[in-house]
DNA sequence: CTAACTACCTGAACGC
DNA sequence: TGCGTTCAGGTAGTTA
């Protein structure tokens, strides 16, 4: 599976994790769930005996649908999902479908696939995350009432349900810092730290700003759009053509205009980014071009 | 209800 | 070299 270059998987991750595992695991059936206790796992073993009927995403979280398979007493099987395993990477979470390391937390054992590349030899999924603060739930089907950032998630940034001048009320009915706001993922699904301060840079938006007005909403509305939009594109092509230097790659570092810039003249004035904290979180930007 | 604060978790980086 | 400390950060739970 994809590495990530130690960066925190968002949107533009997940989405490219999401089109790495659909081929892999729609149609397949889950026959056995074995992970490490953690508060973060719930109702894991239910995910046994059903099939995977889809693999979406929506925000930062992976959302498969579960469908019961055909049992003893149940030939012909239902066709629509009665439950949903929804896992959501944290910091470090990743799949891998073989070799499994002492980080793996849980593994999906699923049903031989007879379609299958290894003509119906047994699989697995596994799930390794360092530290632990990935989450893997099993709930009733589109019932999302135990995870409550999932419940409350803003639209999709790249759907037509992401409109600037629902954005922009959203940003006026908020008392907090634009950025911290967006971290909570109700204005809008799946900005984390590095693509908030990369939007706010490309949109001139100060972070710490409490009033955005309606022009710099949709400013930071188009933003949000084309650096998530350049990154999904990013992650799906030219991925292995770059020379890693460090574990990073080329096209990381020049990707990026302002997280992890700290110091280095911004792109559009010469001014040396600053390093800030806010809301608990590392914030880069230009105080010149990112005025209050 | 919203917003602010803290806990969770562990390897890496840093300081002496 | 080795050990202790600090940092990173998405989310959830608690408190005001």
């Amino acid at each position: 599976m994809t590495r990530h270059h130690g960066r925190v998987p968002e949107l533009p991750e997940v989405e490219s994790i999401r089109r790495q595992l659909a081929p892999l695991l729609t149609g397949r059936t889950i026959v056995g769930v074995k992970a490490t206790p953690q508060r973060r796992f719930s109702r894991l073993d239910e995910a046994a005996g059903r099939r995977i009927s889809a693999v979406n995403r929506r925000g930062k979280y992976l959302l498969l649908p579960l469908v019961p398979a055909p049992g003893a007493g149940d030939p012909a099987g239902r066709s629509s999902p009665d439950r949903e395993l929804v896992m959501h990477l944290g910091m470090t979470g990743s799949f891998r479908l073989a070799d499994p390391d002492p980080y793996v937390r849980a593994t999906f054992h699923l049903l031989a696939d007879p379609a299958g590349p290894h003509g119906g030899e047994g699989a697995a999924l596994h799930f390794r995350d360092v530290r632990r603060f990935g989450r893997l739930s099993v709930v009733d089907a589109g019932d999302y009432s135990t995870i409550a950032t999932l419940a409350q998630l803003g639209p999709e940034p790249l759907s037509e349900e992401f409109r600037p001048d629902a954005f922009h009320a959203a940003l006026a009915g908020s008392r907090m810092p634009v950025k911290p706001y967006l971290l909570t993922q109700r204005p809008v699904a799946g900005v984390g730290n590095i693509y908030a301060d990369e939007a706010l840079w490309r949109a001139r938006v100060n972070p710490h700003a409490r009033r955005v007005g309606r022009e710099r909403a949709r400013a930071l509305w188009e933003a949000i759009r084309a650096v998530l939009a350049e990154a999904i594109e990013r992650e799906g092509t030219t991925f292995r053509d770059y020379a890693m230097v460090n574990g990073e790659s080329g096209r990381f570092a020049t990707f990026l205009t302002a997280y992890g810039q700290a110091g280095r003249p911004c792109a559009r004035c010469g001014e040396p980014l600053v390093k800030t904290v806010l809301g608990g979180r590392g914030t880069t930007y230009c105080r010149v071009c990112q005025r209050r």
